[in-house]
DNA sequence: CCACGAGATGCCGGATCTGGATAATGCCAC
DNA sequence: GTGGCATTATCCAGATCCGGCATCTCGTGG
């Protein structure tokens, strides 16, 4: 295993091409099929479906994903802070954030400000809210971006509010609900319910039976997953149904139909957290007030 | 940077040799020289202090190879949860621990156990107690060793009371009370303090805040390192004084004088850490039989 | 003063990674 | 149905980079 496969992998399952992840990384595209064949051989299992000369990530793929993804951003949060401290290199600031948020409020952030401050540097990390929170805890990130924050956690770090989002159903197309307009929790008692998993979404799971339980009834939670395209595509394949809060609609979700729940009204925030008792210079403040405005207009 | 050299690094660092490092993952001592020259020139830094044919790790070298430990931890994880999961592999059994307790508790322990069990693997990961935890709460790892554990923490795991252990207090050999057989806490009130790091020991600056101010003074904290060798170095080139758990003694402390505290009299307990709610296998009932018959007896 | 040990340097051989050409396959339009 | 386009897999040659050997330097200890 070694860190170009790593890369290769991650921009692979990201463009969901072998020849655009191959350009994106600037090698060739036999090249590039060459190390995941490897990496597949090592691992012992495909992370890849190669069906109909298309790829799609298989559920070994999914999985190491993540994994990979934490440590990409690990490896080069290690060299940056290591660079940083002795080797005389600028400060980068460093953002964790949720993908659902890239287009709408990351990317152009962090243009306006690349504009502001054209010395600076910023590093995105695309991670899954746990991973966030641990690592902002080590400050190997300065600020994190993400949905809810359960209270034993808010005492550790400084934490605002950007904006509040709606909560919507994501169900099966084929589900006799799908063709609805919108819909109440309650119609979903009997349904087989996907959840995200408490290792990498804090207090998810009690976070939705407590929920349902307010809407009458004890949801059966039959799978619970790591991620939200993961849950998306369990959805999508008629593993059952869940909830999620409205931007999941910005990742892709074939074979899902998205909802908005009637009653209960459930909103999650979209939170800022900061590292508590630190004292933050000219390029953080900039970032965090260009986040703030920004957010408050989505 | 690539994971051979991070392996080369980790070995040097902990042999304290580039020859012996060499040896130790099987390639010439020019090739890992030349490898750790390339990382060096990476980060902009030396990681070794190379004076009179002897190497020491810089403060670089010492920052960086706690990152690097756990990236290589975490990288092995991956492999070995997505082989075992998608790949048919046999589970392995994923053990982290403190240093100082590998060659009286987990090494021997190991060994009995892979006597009883010769189909069954097990890997030992050195890590900062924080770095365990995460790791346990995200089921990478399945067992944690470490000393002391909050409140808020014992909750989400099983914890199990393997031994006690003094307290003793640490000082520069030059100091006024280095010649002594004993000292009380109080004796050390006007001396400048080092702890540990909040971000890698959980709660380690509070605990030592509450027992000074119990012994009648509040520590002048002047230093917070990220490991107990750093610390023990910190302490040793004259940069206070400060307390740890008797068997911190495993580990080199060149310039530092080690006196037991003869009150108050500070326990810490060594902790056997499970995740909650789990079903477990044979293997993994005898290897806790084994950590704790063993412990028993330290 | 010399021998030995430890790390640094130079050069060569070989593993492997890359890139370009090419083949095979499927999709879509006409 | 057929031809064009796009995408992935395969093959081979060239280049890169890593590792090993020999050697050098420096410090230590007898």
């Amino acid at each position: 295993m070694e860190f170009h496969q790593l890369r290769y992998f991650v921009a692979a399952a990201e463009e969901l091409s072998m020849s655009r992840a191959a350009e994106r990384v600037s090698v060739s595209q036999p090249a590039l099929s060459r190390q995941i064949r490897l990496l597949e051989e090592e691992i012992g299992s495909e992370l890849f479906h190669r069906i109909k000369q298309r790829i799609y990530l298989t559920n070994a793929g999914t999985f190491f994903l993540a994994r990979v993804r934490q440590l990409l951003c690990d490896t080069e949060m290690a060299l940056q802070h290591t660079q940083e401290q002795f080797g005389g290199m600028k400060r980068t600031l460093r953002l964790g954030f949720l993908s659902s948020f890239l287009d709408d409020l990351i990317a152009p952030v962090v243009r306006e400000f690349q504009q502001r401050h054209a010395r600076s540097k910023v590093s995105l990390f695309d991670l899954a809210p746990r991973a966030q929170l641990d690592r902002l805890r080590l400050r190997e990130l300065d600020l994190c971006i993400l949905a809810n924050l359960e209270d034993d956690e808010r005492k550790h770090f400084e934490v605002r509010t950007l904006s509040r989002h709606r909560f919507i159903a994501a169900i099966p197309s084929s589900h006799r609900l799908a063709g609805r307009k919108s819909l109440k929790l309650s119609e979903l008692k009997h349904d087989k319910w996907v959840s995200l998993s408490n290792a990498y979404f804090p207090k998810r799971r009690e976070f939705l039976i407590s929920t349902c339980e307010e809407a009458g009834f004890t949801p059966h939670i039959t799978a619970e997953m790591d991620s939200l395209p993961m849950m998306l595509a369990e959805i999508g394949t008629g593993g059952g149904v869940g909830i999620m809060p409205a931007h999941a609609a910005k990742v892709p979700h074939n074979g899902c139909t998205l909802i908005p729940l009637s009653a209960p009204a459930i909103h999650s925030e979209l939170l800022l957290i900061l590292p508590k008792n630190t004292t933050r210079n000219v390029e953080m403040e900039t970032l965090i007030a260009l986040i703030t405005e920004r957010a408050s207009k989505i």
